[in-house]
DNA sequence: TTCCATATCCCCGAAAAAGGGTATTTTGTG
DNA sequence: CACAAAATACCCTTTTTCGGGGATATGGAA
């Protein structure tokens, strides 16, 4: 057997570490080489002493998994990446596979699954956990087409969502009443809908507000 | 020194149970004694082999945590428990300990705390993590007050949220239209509001709908 | 049984929103 | 610059909501 795989670990719970240490440890052709708490100590840590693998949390304080991906794809092009967290959003598994990430991993993964991702990544392949190949293959589920709202309709949206009144509204903004009744129905149609009250659920539903 | 402090392990994520042993492993005067990844075994276990702080997971599958938790003490008595969670929720932590747990750590806690909070628990004291603690001292941020809406004015709402009319709702319910404009009336007095968009708002927020 | 909360129904008038247009001025980006 | 998109403003009519009352049944708790 050859070298064994270097693997290294960028999560900013000491118990996630120790869990993943523990899961790989004893595992024959993986080496844990180090891990990190930051992106700043792993960046460090790996100009010393590279790593085939690397298990990136998404979630880290200040400078984000998904953020630290293609930085760390630019200084080491060779080392694989495998994103790591609890959420199963969607748009967090195709935005760090978009990043050049070589996989995908849930903080419930089995031992067995971590193992086959580590050895997978590093023979190059793509690698995404039972759970998260479920979800990806699910048809985005009729996708919640998101309604295109400039900045100002947004602005009176939320407005709106206070409980002011057009005239309020205008007086707020220092625009004419007549013209916030336009942003409004302008509202109304882009939402699809009747009423105020349909309105400002469906833009809540969104996260509009 | 006498027996070491016997500690058990409830989370669904092996990568968690393997996290807290690595953590624990090598603390003088505490041994991890076994772990499970559900309620059901987690009892079968401690029915044979008792521990002194079972570390319980909330966010269990099939029986949440917060159910287990009065089981657990119910049956044995003098084990400490100690809640364990990603989400540092006043609510989720309040419950737990009115349920009878002798502390909460997050799952983002260092080895030092972790083994400070089994060895608190053990000895009958309630230990809270730093930011579980910094969590709780907070006065209830204003404490939103859940307005108390009646059946009927839970059922109306969540129709007016839907875009009907007092005219819609009125057909859909088989009662007259001023019946439901009355019932609107008591909403917004109940929610403090002016008009429909700040009601729908406030009854999301509140989770009413 | 008495009382209270709930649910029901009604009136009026004023205010706001909705439906359906049109039109001018910024402003941002190719 | 040119062009499109966004923001601004206006008209008229109808519908709906809001604010302010008041009134009657009904069912459960004290």
């Amino acid at each position: 057997m050859s070298a064994p795989i270097k693997v290294f670990i960028i999560d900013d719970h000491p118990m996630v570490i120790e869990g993943i240490r523990g899961l790989l440890n004893g595992e024959p052709g993986i080496q844990v080489t180090g891990s990190a708490t930051d992106a700043f100590a792993a960046m460090e840590f790996l100009k010393a002493q590279t790593a085939d693998v690397v298990l990136l949390d998404i979630n880290l304080p200040e400078v984000s998994g998904l953020d630290l991906c293609p930085e760390l794809k630019a200084n080491f092009p060779d080392m694989k990446i495998l994103g790591l967290s609890t959420f199963k959003e969607r748009s967090f598994i195709s935005r760090m596979i978009s990043q050049g990430a070589s996989g995908y991993v849930l903080k419930s993964v089995s031992q067995e699954e971590l193992v086959e991702a580590v050895r997978q990544a590093y023979r190059g392949k793509m690698y995404l956990s039972m759970e998260v190949a479920q979800i990806m293959v699910q048809p985005e589920p009729a996708s919640a087409p998101v309604p295109m709202l400039t900045s100002r309709e947004k602005e009176i949206l939320a407005l709106i969502a206070e409980g002011l009144t057009n005239n309020q509204i205008a007086e707020r903004l220092f625009i004419s009443p007549l013209t916030v009744d336009s942003h409004r129905k302008n509202l109304l149609a882009k939402l699809e809908v009747k009423n105020t009250a349909a309105m400002i659920r469906i833009a809540l539903e969104h996260g509009l507000i």
